[in-house]
This record gives C-alpha cells, structure tokens and sequence, in this order.
RNA sequence: GGUCGCGUAGCUCAGCUGGAUAGAGCAUCUGCCUUCUAAGCAGACGGUCGAAGGUUCGAAUCCUUCCGCGAUCACCA
C-alpha cells in the first residue's frame, strides 16, 4: 500500500479517536527542503470540521501515527504542517520493490483501453522542413511514447498537404526554369530542390506585381492577376481534372520531396506507422455534410453553400461546404477523422499535434464531430503549441528566413564534436563510435531545448546564441548517465544481493534521491494525462541533480563496507534506468561514455 | 473591436488542480580534480511573480478590470 493511504487511513482513526469527527481526505506534500522530514500533512483545511489551534492539532495526529503508524519515525511540527519522518527501513522496503520492478514506471499496455493515434508533422510538400517542424515532430513524438508508457496503444500518423495551390507553386517555376533537374543531377535533397523552386516562384511572383503596378494597376488586383498566378490556379485547375502530364509531374516532384522528409525524419529520430495523404482525403466528408443537413446539425444558405451555427456555443457560423459544393478546410478535416475511426476500429480517440494558430480551427472541429454524434469526438485533444520565433520575427520559407532542420541538426553536432574533442575524454572509441556519440549529444541538446518548455508558450530561437551543452540541457543529463555506466562498469561484485536492511543507515543524500525515484510512475501518469513532455524533462532534470549531488558527497565503490557499496551501486544503476527510461520518452538518446 | 494564449531574476525557463522564507540554468563572482568522468559539485549575487482590486486562515496560482506581446476572427489550407 502506498504510504499516503496508509497515513490517510491512520489520520482518519485519528481523528475518529480524538474529535469524533469523519475526515474525508487528507492533503500530503513533499516536505520543503528546508524542513525535516518527507512528507507533511496540511492541517488547515482539517479546521473546517474541527475547532482549534492548527499546531496543536498536528501535534496530535503526529503523536498518534507516530504511535500507530510503523513507517513514521518521528515527526515535527510548524505552524499548521505536520512534517512525517519515514523510517529508514519504509525507504530501503520502497528501493527494494522499485529495484526489482523491470521498466519501473511504464505501464504495460492495457487491454482494456481504446487506442489513441497522435497526429503530427503534417508538412506542406513544397519546401524543407524548419525548427517550426522539429518542434512539432519532437512534441508529436513524445507525447505518443508518454502515452504509450502509461498504458495505451498508439498510432503515430500524419497528414500529408500534398495538394493545392502552393505545390503547383514549386510545380509551374520548375517548369518554366528547372531545365530538367532533379535531386540526382544537382546532388540536392529533394525538398530542398523543391523548395527551391517555391521560392524562385515568389521571386517572379514578386517582380511580375511590380511591372503591373508601374503600369499602373493597383496593388491587390495586381496581386490577384500576376500572370504565373493565374498560370499556377491554371494547373491546379488540370491537376483536380486528371490532366496526365500534371499529375506525373506533381507524383515526381512529391517523391522527391518525400524522400527527402524520410532522411530528416530518420536524423531526427521520430517515425509514423500510419500516412494520410490530403490528395486521398480532401474529398472525404462531404457525405457527412449531407448526413449532418438531414439531421439538421448543418443548414444551408440561399447560395447553397452549408453551415454550421454555433453562435449557441459562443462562436460564430462555420462554413463547411462552398456553394459550388466544393469541400473546404473543415470539410475535409472532418472526413479525414471520420476515416482514421474506420480505418482503425480500436481507436478511441485522437491528438492533433498543430500550431495554436489554429486554436480556432480545432475547437470548431471538435464540436462539429461532437454535434454529429460520434461518440468519440469527446476523446479529441488538439496539442496545441506556440510558434518558434526567430529574434528578427516569423520564419518565412518564402523569403528564407528559416532555420532548416538538416542544418541545424548538423551544427548541433559540429557543437558536440568541438566541446567533446576539447575534453578528450574518448580514447579507444573508432572514429564511427565518436560520430554516433557527437550525434547523440548534439540531438539531445536540442530535443531536451525544446521539449522542456511548455508547448503553449512560444520559443525565441537565437541561430547566433548556440544551445547550452551545460546546466538544465540534454547532455547534463547524458553524462550523468554515462558516469553511471562508468560506475557499473567497474563494479566487480553481485549486484544481485538484497542490501540487508538493519545494518543499512540511509545518507541525507541518499534519502533525497530515492526519493525523487520514486516519483517517477506519478510523473509518467501526469505528463500522459496533460500531454507534457516537459513534466518529464524536468522531472529527469530534478532526479539528476539529485544525483549528481550524492555522486560528489558519498563514495559509491568506495564505500566502507560490502552492503553500502551493493545498496549505492544499485541505487546509480536504478537512477540510469529511469534517466533512460525517461530520456526515451523524449526521444533522446543516452550515451555509454561521452 | 470580439475570442483565445502568454507576461515570474539581466537572459532562458520551473512552480499555476491555492499552502511554509517564490526555485533552477545561463551570465558575473568564490571555492573544489594525487579518490568512482569537473559537460560536475558547493556557495555568493540577483525578484514590488505586468498593474490594481477582490475571494480566502493563506494568492505567483482562483475571480474582475486594466496594460503589454502574440495568435485568430477567409466560400486559403
């Protein structure tokens, strides 16, 4: 039994015994560091059915779990906190279960529970995937492995906006200037070459509004009349029409594009196990825009185009259907869900990994899906998060103010490999090992950057101010690790023996520690329930300072006798795993030796 | 203008389902490598938690108003 309810259960008699009264819930919180003790009691909100001094209150609770409860040692009291000293022997108990538990903290998948496809990625296969991308792909990432660790099955999919207007874009310039080149003949990767000619597009684009404004057109019909726009809507006007050689053009050109993605998917270290294609899909939905006009959740203007009102909800009328009878956006967006359900009977429930510019989009959605009545659209969660700025403003692909993922990837391990080879510390490793480990190193610090802070709040990304390989990062943590493995390394003795408790007495420091271990399962499960990477970055942050402080002040195989050293290398051995257990969450990597 | 999000140390961020004296890292300054990896440890410096009201025994946290920043309010996706 954990030892809240334990000390629920002792408070609750005590209370019986003592006032006469029922306590419904007691309300437990770590112990502040600069008190003793491990865990205290908040007398306070006990006031409301029990008339009294607070201090003398938890005095008398103290005094009765100190009696009845074996696991408290000892307790103290100040103001209205009753802080509980546990016993050395209720921590060497609690090291004991959690050293025997193999993958402490994730839970094994769950048969009973509906599955959960995460979406995330979603690029536009015009152009290279940037930071914006990483930060998305690396949150898409780990919230899917978090819920996977707390039990659920789980789907990693994407959307592929593998149409429209801005791929004809890159189509219509490769065209009119390309002279035939492909990723082969100019050595690029394919979306980069791409994404080339998306920006050569708005280059002309640009020029052409120019020459029609100096002959006098205003600006927005010149905007609306450039002659390679028209020609690009032209295209897009053959492509939805079948047009052969577009269509071989746009597969091309698509394939280029995604082979590109698959090496800056595979760098990064994310994956997917299931692919939609907007081309497959943006005609889903319209069938469930006529269902929904039947059943009366949409209506339909005098133009024919559908609606949805919400103005009940707070918002306003939605249009989900052009009065062409043309899909949109939303249409599409509600057809695609409708089919990852079919596709995926055991799927309950879906996470939308997308930008908080499209807060609006996904509130709409949701309540559309849940005026339909599909009884999971209350399981839809949109994984909302703010957009990576750079200190000079947005990042435009089309004016190439972009952090491009393959680059920075590479200078993050150029980072690595510099402060590495200043240290010396590899010798004996190949020069394979030492670019496997510089990659490592590199991607952690980047991944633990950006996924320790909250999604919601935008990121200011400094390409000039590198990221930190010191303090609260990824490699900090990387190296605790590979110190501990140093430690297992060397330690020449049966790790397998139970440290025999009566002649154990517990270090401050060691205390502290199993401690925060045994955190880890409750941070597992919120970080699940909240979506939050960060819950677990910093949790893995917080463990290993603890750590690295017992590391610096108590011998590990120096240790006096035989069972201090088998208990504290044991206790370095746990802390790795949950570092790696933790860590993979994240998607980041930890190293043997670094 | 309406709606949503954000505002905590010089900088980057924790803490936000109300609890004790608001915590880390970077930067600046002090110590610690003849002992298990110094990408480390120990310490110093640094705060009217955007502002003002309110609720409460207790507010960075909840409510209201205001200020600042961002997003969004397309028959674009």
């Amino acid at each position: 039994m954990p030892i809240q309810e334990t000390l629920t259960s002792a408070i609750q008699k005590a209370f019986e015994s003592s006032y006469n009264v029922v306590i419904e819930s007691v309300e437990f919180q770590a112990t502040r560091k600069d008190f003793i003790g491990d865990i205290t009691v908040v007398v306070f909100p006990f006031l409301r059915v029990v008339k009294g001094n607070p201090f003398e209150i938890a005095t008398k609770l103290g005094d009765y779990i100190k009696e009845h409860v074996t696991e408290v040692a000892d307790f103290n009291v100040v103001k209205g906190f009753l802080n509980i000293e546990l016993s050395t022997t209720y921590f060497l108990n609690q090291f004991s279960t959690i050293y025997q538990t193999e993958n402490f903290g994730i839970t094994r998948l769950k048969a009973d529970e509906k599955a959960v496809m995460v979406e995330y990625s979603s690029p536009n296969t015009n152009k290279p995937l940037h930071l914006g991308h990483i930060r998305n792909n690396l949150l898409g990432y780990a919230v899917a492995e978090i819920l996977k660790a707390s039990g659920k099955k789980v789907y990693k999919t994407q959307i592929i906006n593998d149409r429209g207007i801005h791929i004809c874009k890159s189509m219509l310039a490769w065209q009119k200037w390309g002279k035939g080149e492909t990723p082969e003949s100019t050595g690029l990767k394919g979306d980069k070459l791409v994404g080339n000619y998306y920006v050569k597009f708005d280059q002309e684009y640009k020029k052409e509004i120019e020459s029609l404004i100096a002959d006098g057109v205003a600006e927005e019909t010149a905007k609306k009349q450039a002659p390679i726009l028209l020609e690009a809507q032209e295209m897009l006007r053959k492509w939805e029409s079948g047009d052969e050689e577009i269509v071989d053009l746009w597969k091309t050109m698509n394939g280029w594009v995604y082979k590109g993605f698959d090496i800056t998917y595979k760098d990064l270290g994310v994956d997917f196990d299931t692919l939609y294609y907007e081309s497959d899909t943006y005609l889903l939905g319209k069938e469930f825009v006529t269902e929904g006009l039947k059943s009366g959740v949409f209506f339909k203007k005098d133009d024919g185009s559908v609606w949805c009102d919400l103005t009940d909800e707070g918002l306003d009328e939605k249009i989900v259907l052009r009065a062409d009878g043309t899909a949109v956006y939303m249409t599409q967006d509600i057809g695609t869900a409708i089919q990852r359900i079919k596709d995926h009977p055991d799927v309950g429930g879906l996470v939308y990994t997308v930008g908080n510019e499209q807060d609006y989009h996904f509130k709409v959605l949701f309540l559309i899906l849940k005026k339909l009545g599909f009884d999971w659209a209350k399981n839809l969660y949109h994984l909302s998060y703010g957009m990576v700025d750079l200190p000079s403003g947005k990042m435009k692909s089309r004016e190439g103010t972009v952090v491009d993922a393959d680059d920075l990837l590479i200078n993050m391990t150029n980072t690595a490999r510099e402060i590495s080879e200043e240290l010396g510390k590899l010798e004996g490793y190949t020069d394979e090992e030492k670019e496997a480990l510089y990659k490592t190193i590199g991607l952690g610090a980047l991944k633990y950057f950006i996924l320790k802070v909250d999604p919601k709040k935008r990121i200011l990304f400094d390409p000039a101010a590198s990221i930190d390989f010191q303090g609260n990062t990824g490699p900090f943590i990387q190296y605790t690790y590979a110190r501990i493995q140093s430690i297992l390394r060397k330690a020449d003795f049966d790790l397998s023996m139970v440290a025999n408790e009566g002649e154990l007495s517990l270090h401050e420091k060691e205390r502290n520690l199993l401690k925060q271990l045994s955190l880890f399962p409750e941070v597992v499960k919120q970080a699940s329930d909240n979506y939050s990477p960060a819950l677990i970055a910093n949790y893995s942050y917080d463990l290993v300072k603890e750590y690295n402080s017992f590391y610096q002040s108590v011998p590990i195989l120096g240790a006096e006798n035989k069972q201090e050293k088998v208990f504290r290398t044991q206790l370095s051995k746990k802390v790795a795993e949950v570092i790696k257990s933790a860590f993979g969450l994240l998607g980041i990597a930890v190293p043997e030796r670094m």
